[in-house]
DNA sequence: CTTTTGATCGTCT
DNA sequence: GACGATCAAAAGC
């Protein structure tokens, strides 16, 4: 799959990729857009900083950030360098490697074992410190895989820019987020 | 089912 | 010093 092109064209493609790291597979059922420092919402908004220079580099990285101290959100890194274009990953099923994410997961429910952002990222085993991390084939690969409806509709859990459809999930898809927005946003 | 609240800390102002 | 690209548990219907 091509990734040096703007990610909100990346974005749709991606659902139904299986994102592979280590020993645990991931089919995308969700995923967002963040399209460069025009776009409020994105990390990138204000410039470049120690922790989104990643965002900057080439297509094919993993962007890992802490949100709210205690999760880790990732991203796949989008068009050329120079460009911050990512594409944040909101859920995924397990299709392989789920006895590795329950040891991190704990008994949760199938469909709830890496939807939404931050459990994504528990399941995948992956912290901050593996921001860079270069989608290659040997410890990650992503292969293109077909996608059923998909739908759009606005971001989640930004306070800005909340209103471009930039959100792309699988319809009927059980693993999709069920997050609802904090009522003081 | 929905709404509310505490946890927790790196990052930027 | 304030604020999140969040989650889970608890409490109210």
């Amino acid at each position: 799959m091509r990734l040096d092109r703007p990610a909100l064209e990346v974005a749709p493609d991606l659902l139904g990729a299986v994102l592979t790291v280590g020993e645990v597979s991931l089919r995308l059922t969700e995923v967002e857009a963040y399209e460069g420092e025009a776009d409020p919402a994105s990390h990138a908004w204000r410039g470049i900083t120690a922790r989104n220079a990643v965002m900057y580099g080439p297509a094919g990285r993993l962007y890992v950030y802490v949100s709210y101290g205690i999760h880790s959100c990732v991203n796949i890194v989008c068009d050329d360098e120079g460009r911050a274009s990512a594409v944040l990953l909101r859920a995924g099923e397990v299709v392989a490697g789920e006895e590795c994410v329950r040891g991190r997961r704990g008994s949760v429910p199938y469909r709830r074992l890496a939807s939404g952002p931050g459990n994504l990222g528990s399941a995948l085993g992956l912290t901050a410190a593996d921001s860079g991390l270069v989608i290659d084939g040997v410890r990650a690969s992503l292969v293109g895989g077909p996608a059923g409806e998909v739908r759009t509709g606005p971001r989640v859990g930004v306070s800005r820019a909340a209103d471009v459809p930039w959100r792309f999930w699988l319809a009927a898809d059980p693993t999709v987020s069920t997050y609802t927005r904090s009522p003081r946003a």
